[in-house]
DNA sequence: CTGTTAGCGCCTTCAG
DNA sequence: CTGAAGGCGCTAACAG
């Protein structure tokens, strides 16, 4: 069924090494015989085999992604398909495929990622997002096995780690301020699961924000959830049994349209009675009622970048890493 | 670096091929032995090499799997992680891992294709749209590789092929009708690239209502564009160029989005002056103003459908083939 | 139930 | 510039 190396060989009168530095683009093979043995390589309708190669060389042309939840609802978050396409438009210009291994829990995505990384199957990792003390971070990491997170590492040796990250305490920090300078007073904040740092970060530029003007964080003002619709609504909700602020920030777009829609069941106008932003510049932002203003975080640049570093990492070996930061840029609407 | 097969059988006192035998779980090992020798496993940290694997036994435990344009925006669209959610969700319960091979156009997503089947790095490939005459389809049937589509496959041996679609006709044929019954009189239609099956389908759908009722399809009503909130936008103002319909068909929610956006910029209220229906269900589409009517077309049911029976194609062999048509259910909002 | 013997298809020294 | 030989790590008959 399968053309080989052989076959290729015995039809162009070469030995197999021959075809075999053909394939490679050998500098030691002539011109002549390298269009010679292209040829026949056409005419046989020869294409090595992978895994052969893989064996024999020791690199698969995969890179591994792990995504968050893949088999969750989370998993249709826009970030994740916008970084995928960064992630895809490097790796077609190095003909790497991606691949992935489904999983729906911690504890699965754990052992997906050791079966990816310990039976060959990918040159390199890369990581769409990251909790606080990352164990996969840490087990990369440990095993000197080749990754890129996006998303910051701490509290691991950050100098040592490939990352992307956004500045998501800036981004914390500047949608704060961007409602007070508004005028907004009482503002609080509905975050995700504090275990990714993604979430930490962002709470903390929000708090930061609050103390440089002398206004407290209450508690009462403060909700967590995870990352979806259903989630910002109920967080909301929980917030407005404690009181009513003047504005609410959220850490995701989704938060913020779930919360709206809580403001609005509990008759509240927005911007008027309570303003809201976001993080994340969803498409949708923009068609719903009122557009939501948020902050752009460029995933596909996040995508791209993170796969750069990983493809350098590969190539120059583990004295190498390097990280960059990717600031937001505030998307002014009309939700606060 | 990578401890082996032989190793462990040093270790355990056995021969490799018991190892093997072990690995596999084959039932001619006595457990007596397949516990000591997993215990030295477990001792030695061993894990097999996939790529060796493979070679031997001639089966990678991938799955390949072909987006339309990845590296598009149109890759944005909520149908495809929703589809991956799907086919994912199988294939974590069979240990199978998912390989995509990034492409940006259709030569190069034939050369991506070609290169994931013939280099052997997958048992089987799910291709998530198909066009008319689809040179892939048309490819893996005559070298009868295992594969599945999801959408139709038409005009090639539907009996002999494994596919999913929904029932295209009868969506365009179910919105059209809805549109009718409300009393909407001139009924436009906005459609994506006819190249593609489910497109003209859901077309044909829209033609065969209007044509039940005795309404002329008239081509000043008629617009095609790529399935984005701009295409829905030009293509909606094309139509308004050439008069005001009461109603307008679109064969995707994100051109219903943008078809809005377009009204409400010449003037026109949803859906007192012209009414808008779409069909894919978003997330969106309730929180927009007004709520979008859709169809659910259940994404993940058909990406989760289209593996398992890519699954008992590659395990039963090219003597099998199915198809599944999933219906869609109407989403009465307040868009029409 | 377990071991032996050949490869799977390619890459990579080492010769020439 | 090219060929021969050995091996990558595992599986799969075939013996026993």
């Amino acid at each position: 069924m399968g053309v080989t190396i052989k076959d290729v060989a015995k039809a162009a009168n070469v030995s197999p090494s021959t075809v075999s530095r053909v394939v490679q683009d050998s500098p030691r093979i002539s011109d002549e015989t390298k269009k010679r043995v292209r040829q026949v390589m056409n005419e046989l309708g020869y294409f090595p085999n992978a895994m052969a190669q893989n064996l024999a060389s020791k690199n698969t042309g995969n890179i591994g992604i792990m995504l968050p939840k893949p088999n969750d609802e989370e998993f249709n978050h826009p970030f994740f398909p916008e970084a995928l396409r960064g992630i895809s438009a490097v790796l077609r210009m190095h003909d790497r495929d991606i691949l992935f291994s489904p999983a729906s829990n911690a504890v699965e995505e754990r052992r997906a990622l050791q079966r990816m990384v310990l039976s060959g199957k990918v040159d390199g990792v890369v990581l769409l997002s990251s909790r606080i003390s990352d164990e996969l971070i840490t087990w990369l990491y440990s095993i000197n096995f080749p990754f890129v997170v996006i998303g910051n590492p701490r509290p691991l040796g950050l100098e040592r780690i490939c990352w992307v990250d956004n500045d998501n305490v800036e981004i914390g920090r500047m949608i704060t301020q961007y409602l007070i300078d508004k005028g907004y007073e009482d503002i609080g904040i509905i975050t995700g699961d504090l275990r990714f740092v993604v979430n930490i970060d962002r709470l903390e530029g929000y708090k930061q924000a609050m103390e440089a003007v002398g206004k407290s964080t209450s508690r009462a003002y403060m909700a967590e959830a995870d990352v979806c619709e259903d989630g910002g609504y109920n967080a909301m909700l929980k917030i407005l049994r404690n009181g009513k602020p003047s504005a609410v920030v959220t850490v995701d777009d989704m938060f913020a349209i779930g919360a709206m829609r809580a403001c609005r069941d509990r008759g509240y106008v927005i911007p008027n009675d309570i303003g809201i932003i976001g993080v994340n510049n969803m498409n949708v932002d923009q068609y719903i009622t009122p557009p939501l203003t948020s902050v752009e975080v460029y995933a596909y640049m996040l995508g791209k970048t993170a796969v750069e570093l990983l493809l350098k990492r590969i190539e120059i070996g583990s004295e190498y890493s390097d990280h960059v930061i990717i600031h937001g840029r505030l998307v002014e609407r009309a939700s606060c």
